[in-house]
DNA sequence: GGGCTTATGTCGACGGTCAAGCAAAAGCCA
DNA sequence: TGGCTTTTGCTTGACCGTCGACATAAGCCC
């Protein structure tokens, strides 16, 4: 019964949640500074304020500014407070990563790794992985808040559960997060391995742009949604699925999913290889093609660019639909320069209305290979960050 | 100085609002039952309650259940305890409405009103007819909490400003909001038509369905997005534009914008008019074709279908990047029966993924002509029914 | 009508927040 | 080095919101 009380709304409301996100942005402040962002009298600051100094998430910094009397210390986010397991795995690939509570990487590991070994072998791996990881900078599975996994399959993110993967055998309504939670001690957040790239691109934008796409081309093609600063995943967690959507004169093509004309079959990764390969180039995944690429093949950089226009006509009527405010490519492909880019941007800024692209940039990934493990950390940082949940950790350990 | 924790997040948290939240769903609910929803002692809930009977935002209902001792008075949320002004004005139709706090219609007119008037002579027109509005239903000027506008033309929703409107001549930046609150006393909020007639059919389904698109098919097209329960209004407050999405095999066909295969150039209501025209029938805008259809006139059920074909073929890619639960189509061209969305279902249910299309519905509007003026209620009632308004429309009576 | 059950209003107690005041700390400047 | 300025920490008293408990009200059933 006393617990209905803690659950309620009323409570004792610490409010340190909502100072820590101020601070979050990394600017260092005096405590006059604090009182009047927060509106509290400076006796309520300085409360909020040790408490979060206690769990070490706030720290002051050295530099004290003159100001003719005694100079005030100001006091900044510490992003080193704790420490973040990010994992993005890819069907044969994985990455993996310990950032700080910045999603600065502090070490990181990349390795084969085929998601079709199933479920066990895979996460025993990444939790013997992590470890390593988390020795090779010097800190402990104590200091550690949360992990975050992108699978290569759709995911239902509340349960953290994938659903009907078409290429992950034994996966299907696996229980990650719960598995890894009992693993390592910490809550464990599982989504798309798009959505977590898209995720980590709109990190790194975030205060410029609220609604923005990202566009993965690797073997296959397929985007992450942000609205409103929030990650649409859609009704079944399938939005997002571009690689099927059906390009006009490509009726003869066939994809892998059955279709006839899907823009996967016409300008992924995949199908590029195919087609470069039967040109009699030495091509077989899309990696490959990159390669040729920046060897200066001609047959391979005129493949890619049209590959961009076929992306294009697509992203065309997704801009219309949505009227983003920036576009970003990523994936294997967009490695290959400024070619794929070059046909995006030649058929969307003449196929849209000019409301729509006037304010619309189209630029190309800023994280690279790294917006996966960037994703992963900002998932677990926007619920472990939270202002309840920061409150909740804050009044657990005072007011335990 | 006193005012500073007035606006801090601090203040006197009167809570009063998400009382009101709970009880918005229309279901009396006893004391007990309150204070078990919001975890609030029953002293305190008391207190709460007691400001929104005072604002008479919620009233006792006669039901006291028997439970063997003293009966329960149940409470409710009391529906008529304002009102809201709702328009939805068209290129030449205005439609203009007097609704409670559920969106119920009270009073309605419906008029030939040509928007190239120019704002101040359509603006006048509409408070002096809210204002006869208000007589029929037999409720003063005092009781009403806000108005809500639909307007034919991109409009930048933050402002309520119409930005560079291609059809409203005189319009442009003009501060709709500002003219309509200094002349009837209460916020005013202004958005797109579409939008606001997807408001008003997510307003139907908002239990069931959080992503959701509604498409206008009228001399146009245009479409409405909720994205996990809020409107998704885009970079430039753009979205939605699929008129002018070109579809496959129809470059010859010349659009109103100057591009070429625009989708509302081939499936348009408009543009059925023309072709039905051109074939010798009597039909010069969308609500002639409609009336043809439901004469049985063999061409225009043909045309009407063929033109669901195209609208389902953008569709199709629209469900693959969006994944909504639900498609909801309207506006005149929707009145020709299941014609219009035989033709739509027939090519979404096929070139959409199986995952994405086997929870969605595709369905006729259910408001029909009045999802307009209910959506522009829904705005109102969204911004004035809010938790943090009715705390402060609570504390300014109560606290002075 | 009397006893029973349940609902509701009132009151004191508790705890969190604020404002003000004071002493100490920490640099700056003469 | 000593006075000045400004920040900071601590304490006190007051206020307000919330809670729990008690007393009262209101109908039901025998």
């Amino acid at each position: 019964m006393s617990e209905s009380t803690l659950m309620g709304s009323g409570g004792p409301a610490t409010g340190a949640g909502a100072l820590l996100s101020i601070l979050r942005d990394g600017r260092p402040r005096t405590r006059a500074e604090l009182a009047e962002l927060t509106g509290w009298a400076r006796s309520t600051l300085s409360l909020r304020l040790d408490a979060l100094l206690n769990q070490r998430l706030v720290a002051p910094t050295d530099d004290a500014i003159p100001s003719g009397g005694r100079p005030a210390t100001t006091f900044a986010f510490n992003q080193s407070a704790r420490v973040v397991l990010a994992a993005d795995l890819g069907v044969t690939h994985a990455r993996l990563a310990v950032t700080d509570l910045a999603t600065t990487v502090l070490a990181e590991r990349s390795a084969e790794m085929p998601i079709d070994r199933g479920p066990v072998p895979v996460l025993t791996w990444l939790v013997e992985s992590f470890h390593e990881l988390l020795g090779e900078c010097g800190r402990g599975i104590a200091d550690m808040c949360g992990i975050g996994v992108g699978l290569p399959g759709p995911v239902e993110h509340d349960t953290g559960k994938p659903v009907n993967p078409p290429i992950m055998p034994g996966w299907d309504r696996f229980a990650v997060p719960e598995w890894l939670s009992a693993r390592l001690g910490a809550p464990a957040l599982v989504d798309n391995d798009v959505n977590i790239m898209a995720l980590g691109e709109y990190w790194a934008v975030r205060s410029q742009v609220k609604h923005m796409i990202f566009v993965k081309i690797g073997t296959g093609v397929g985007c992450g949604i942000t609205s409103g600063g929030r990650l649409h995943r859609g009704a079944q967690g399938a939005a997002g699925d571009i690689g099927h959507i059906r390009v006009p004169s490509f009726e003869d093509v066939v994809c892998r999913c059955g279709n006839t004309g899907c823009l996967e079959a016409v300008a992924g990764g995949g199908a590029l290889a195919a087609r470069l390969r039967a040109a009699g180039e030495d091509a077989s995944v899309s990696r490959d093609v990159v390669g040729l690429v920046r060897a200066g093949n001609v047959p391979a950089i005129q493949a890619v660019r049209q590959a961009g226009r076929e992306i294009g006509t697509v992203l065309a009527s997704v801009v219309s639909f949505f009227n983003p405010s920036l576009i970003v490519i990523g994936g294997d492909l967009a490695e290959a320069g400024e070619h794929l880019l070059a046909g995006v941007r030649e058929v969307v800024y003449s196929r849209s209305l000019p409301l729509a692209t006037q304010h619309l940039d189209i630029l190309a990934s800023e994280l690279g290979d790294r917006a996966g493990i960037t994703g992963a950390a900002v998932m677990v940082l926007e619920h472990v960050l939270a202002p309840d949940a920061v409150d909740q950790a804050v009044m657990a350990v005072s007011g335990g």
